[in-house]
DNA sequence: TCCTTTATTTAGTCCTGTCTAATCTTTTTC
DNA sequence: GAAAAAGATTAGACAGGACTAAATAAAGGA
């Protein structure tokens, strides 16, 4: 059984090796809005559990059980903001904050009927993918917005790490999950995009927020 | 902001005082499973809180806001059970002890949410009241089924302080909240009840369950 | 290479929540 | 109306989780 804190410590480790980075005590005290001595401290709980390799100095690395867990938490994160926007009316930048509390509910039971009460959904509000059961991860798309050219149709189908200032932003604009864009041009300058929304609405979105959308050819 | 543990003692208190006791130490470290030295202590930060008077050696009051308080506790742990029964199909008996977690979420957009989604409901899966978003608590009639006579017909809308064993007794017999009973036998010897639920069905009831079950007339 | 900067760990402290053992109050019993 | 029993509080210890300050390791520059 992990505490609160070990859960929140592993599922940021497992996100940080996701995206691609590599595991350091500081980015995961910056993550948790922790101190690096406390992260140290708690490496090596999960460590003595066998859920991850400390290396001091030298970062971390998953082993199956920790990476195994720390998908369970995902799972349950990524299920209740479904719930949340879905079943409650929760606008999707409303969710993080309430999710990172239920996702430490223990009971099997109660995740695997919430997943089939939501009709086993393969993606969250923010198109993350949310592992099954087994953890196994759906496939998502990986073009980004900043790869596609003008004149491009393409429909949103996540957004990548979204802060709750990104998603607002965009809910600003009425841009949601399976929004249909269209390129109409593109500033040189600043790399930013002007694009069609559904009814000839024109928007201007930065190249820093574009960075973060990914979308599929229809 | 409470903790868990304030929360947990707070509500422990408050179902005590509502159950017509006074709240002493050992009861309330009866109830949660802990020693009297910790309730001691608890209690004294919760006096400190401004949300219960405690007198040494003589036992708790709540204040307003510590009524206040722990009622939203209740509505929150009730409308958790509620939507585990109603929604994700638990049995009566199976929602405690995961609604004893979930009343901890602290969200007040939530807690409204869930009961908008719920029907604003006005009673739990065990008939329990839930208290509405200023604290009031709905009328539940107060007749025991030991009070009722042979020959009475009656209708189930509540049990008393539902253990997991009781309701799951109460279930395997296929009564449950809204079921009609009819009186037909009382047993001098024991108190027992012999009673027909829908279609002649008999079963009987010990007086200990009985005095559980709270009943109306049609 | 050696020195400086940065990243990380270790040591020591504090706060919370729990426990056991000892002490103190209140109630009961003879 | 004492003495015993029961109930409650206090004192002291400990574990978990977080922080600051000090020590140590790795990386980079002169
Ligand atoms: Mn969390
Ligand atoms: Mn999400
Ligand atoms: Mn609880
Ligand atoms: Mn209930």
């Amino acid at each position: 059984m992990l505490s609160r804190s070990e859960e929140d410590h592993l599922k940021a480790v497992y996100s940080l090796l996701q995206e691609g980075a590599d595991a350091f005590t500081n980015d995961v005290a910056t993550r948790l809005h922790t101190k690096p001595s406390s992260v140290t401290v708690m490496l090596k709980k999960l460590a003595d559990k066998g859920l991850l390799k400390h290396q001091p100095y030298r970062g971390v690395r998953l082993t199956a059980k920790g990476r195994g867990l720390a998908l369970m938490l995902v799972r349950k994160h990524r299920l209740w903001e479904t719930f949340l926007v879905d079943r409650l009316g929760f606008a999707w930048d409303e969710v993080h904050e309430v999710a990172e509390q239920l996702e430490h509910i223990s009971s099997e039971k109660l995740v695997d009927r919430l997943s089939h009460y939501l009709g086993e959904p393969a993606f969250d509000p923010h198109g993350d993918p949310i592992p099954d059961r087994d953890g196994k991860l759906p496939e998502r798309p990986t073009l980004q917005l900043t790869d596609c050219a003008v004149g491009d149709s393409v429909r949103l189908v996540a957004v990548k790490d979204p802060s709750d200032e990104l998603l607002h932003l965009l809910g600003g604009k009425g841009i949601g999950i399976g929004a249909r864009l269209k390129l109409v041009a593109r500033h040189a300058f600043d790399g930013s995009f002007e694009l069609h929304t559904a009814p000839k609405t024109t928007h201007t979105l930065s190249a820093q927020v574009a960075a973060h959308l990914l979308v599929e050819r229809p």
